[in-house]
DNA sequence: GCCGTTTTCGGCCCGACTGTTTTCAGTCG
């Protein structure tokens, strides 16, 4: 997996060129580097297919130079380029405040080409002596030396979750604001956030922002003005603000959510019509305002079908709103039942009884206990007895609740495509989950074999990745998917923070092709209400109610399944 | 360097904020 080796490197070429005024390349390799980070799947396969050209924003020439790379390990461009100016430059435009430009400037001025030397001279006094620099700019550096050497870290969804939604609520509840949202990529609920965006009107635009920067768990204030301002709080997380017009609030929705890609296309969309479309609204050639007020209004004028935030990635959603084509996808409040959690019985932290309760008062009408087969030695799981046992418990809940407990395992995959409880066991249980926990040497072969001789009926975490922290397995999924859609086995779009796997961009492309549930893996009661996470990369993968398993009643559900 | 219901050549999103200027370049989103 190189893909983002690849993104890396013609991401420092497009800050090379930069440096050197060169126009519009950096803007070409860019977008390139950014297509290719979002790949779904690895860029040595796509090259072995010959398909690079396929990729947006790769032409001949970037086609060329990533095939240079794969079969030598070098790309001359990008090494030419780096000895003409042999600077850090991935390192030192991490410096809040510093670009490909004044990097330049700097090198040219002092030599500095890396942090440690940059620190030097900004210490030493030489920065603020740059022709165009100055203290304050001198002082930023070292300020924010420090953030750059840790370099650039997202935050998971589900561990921004809670605090945008407080910062939202304060600033709700205070009376300097009147409307407010989130936006940006936690909007469109990506995987991961890189900072908190927030949308808002007020009174007093000057008030409001004063309100916001001087915040008891105000860090730092990176920089306030009337409309626009960002500060840092404590987790040393980045959280801008907007403050909008009533009038332009839907255009700034719009514009404040993206994606850039996303907005790019819908701009392009108004320059050919020979208007424009910014965060103000949307202008015909002599500025009178089309449409602005909602978001609804600046698609509709566009005569495009309103386009739902999760699915603003600039992945056809612009031309299958144009035709009318897009999915009616589907909602958090359908699912009826969540179909993997933890107990006592492995390593969840609560009983069967006290996730039952927690599943009743979200409205469930049916849950899956799937406690861990006993060779996942890690988490205690379960053996055939302890399933006795658990049947028996389970029983006595289910006379308890209106929620009806189901039993299932989740039984481990092993290198030889076998389970750890016996195909006997299994059948006796209600549904089945299985997956993959350890690295082993053949994942496809073991988890087609799994599949097609276990009663199974959902493969959970496929890829059994964990988002920025532990790569995908390496697996066919054409074939995975294949033989799953035979065997009748959905695959689970896991809502864990860390996990939200089956990952957003697969669950798009086979939509078609096999079914999904959407499950919590939940080992607490609190944690069955990451479903929403779940749901929003269902969404993100264009699905519909039809696609999730789990929002058929229990009845269908079965037959669907078993 | 890429790309095409406007184009195979000529465009390519655009506004806010900062720090340094004394009218604006650079950075950011």
């Amino acid at each position: 997996m190189k893909n983002k080796e690849v993104a890396d490197i013609l991401y420092e070429i497009a800050d090379y060129l930069e440096m050197q005024d060169v126009d519009w390349k950096p803007r070409a390799y860019r977008k390139a580097a950014r297509n290719i980070e979002g790949l779904s799947e690895t860029i040595e396969d796509i090259y072995e297919r010959g398909e690079l050209g396929e990729i947006d924003g790769v032409g001949e020439n970037i086609e060329n130079k990533i095939a240079e790379y794969l079969e030598t390990g070098e790309m001359q461009y990008h090494k030419q380029l780096k000895e003409e100016l042999p600077v850090d430059i991935e390192a030192l435009t991490a410096v809040e405040g510093l670009g490909p430009k004044r990097v330049k400037k700097i090198y040219q001025a002092t030599g500095v080409t890396n942090l440690d030397e940059l620190e030097k001279a900004a210490e030493n006094g030489e920065i603020a002596e740059i022709e165009g620099f100055g203290e304050k700019t001198q002082q930023n550096i070292l300020d924010h030396i420090e953030t750059a050497r840790k370099g650039e870290e997202r935050m998971l969804i589900g561990k921004a979750f809670p605090i945008a939604e407080n910062l939202r609520e304060e600033l709700e509840e205070s009376e300097k604001f009147n409307q407010v949202t989130l936006v940006g990529s936690f909007r469109r609920r990506r995987p991961t956030v890189g900072d908190i965006d927030i949308l808002a009107t007020a009174d007093d635009a000057e008030e409001a922002m004063e309100e916001f920067t001087s915040g008891s768990d105000v860090k730092e204030v990176l920089g306030t003005g009337e409309t626009k301002s960002s500060i840092i709080i404590s987790g040393d997380l980045q959280v801008d603000l907007r403050i909008v017009d009533e009038d332009s609030y839907g255009a700034a929705l719009q514009y404040f959510t993206g994606s850039k890609d996303h907005n790019v296309t819908l701009r392009t969309i108004a320059v050919n019509k020979a208007w424009k479309l910014n965060e103000y609204g949307l202008f015909d050639s002599e500025d009178n305002k089309l449409a602005g007020n909602t978001e609804e209004s600046i698609y509709a004028k566009l005569q495009l079908d309103y386009i739902e935030p999760e699915l603003r990635e600039d992945t056809g959603e612009v031309d299958a709103a144009a035709k009318g084509n897009l999915p009616d996808l589907v909602e958090e409040d359908e699912i009826k039942g969540d179909l993997q959690m933890h107990t006592d019985y492995s390593d969840g932290r609560n009983t069967v009884e006290e996730m039952a309760e927690k599943a009743e008062e979200l409205g469930y009408e049916y849950i899956l206990v799937t406690d861990h087969g006993h060779s996942l030695q890690i988490a205690s799981g379960v053996d055939e007895e302890e399933l006795e046992e658990q049947r028996e418990e389970i029983d006595e809940v289910n006379q308890e609740f209106d929620v009806e407990v189901l039993q299932g395992v989740e039984a481990n995959i092993d290198d030889n495509g076998e389970l750890d409880i016996s195909k006997e066991k299994l059948e006796e249980l209600d549904l089945v989950v299985a997956a993959l926990h350890n690295k082993i040497e053949n994942p496809t072969e073991s988890i087609v074999k799994a599949l097609k001789e276990y009663p199974v009926d959902i493969l959970a975490h496929p890829l059994n990745r964990k988002v920025s922290s532990r790569e995908p397995l390496d697996v066919d999924l054409d074939k995975i998917v294949e033989v799953a859609a035979e065997e009748n086995v959905a695959l689970e779009i896991n809502s864990q923070p860390a996990r939200l796997d089956l990952p957003w961009r697969d669950v798009k492309e086979y939509r078609d092709k096999v079914d999904y549930v959407v499950s919590t893996d939940a080992h607490s009661p609190s944690e069955l209400e990451y479903m929403h996470l779940g749901v929003a990369q269902a969404r993100r993968g264009w699905c519909k109610q039809e696609n999730i398993l789990n929002t058929l009643p229990l009845e269908k559900l079965k037959e669907k399944l078993r």
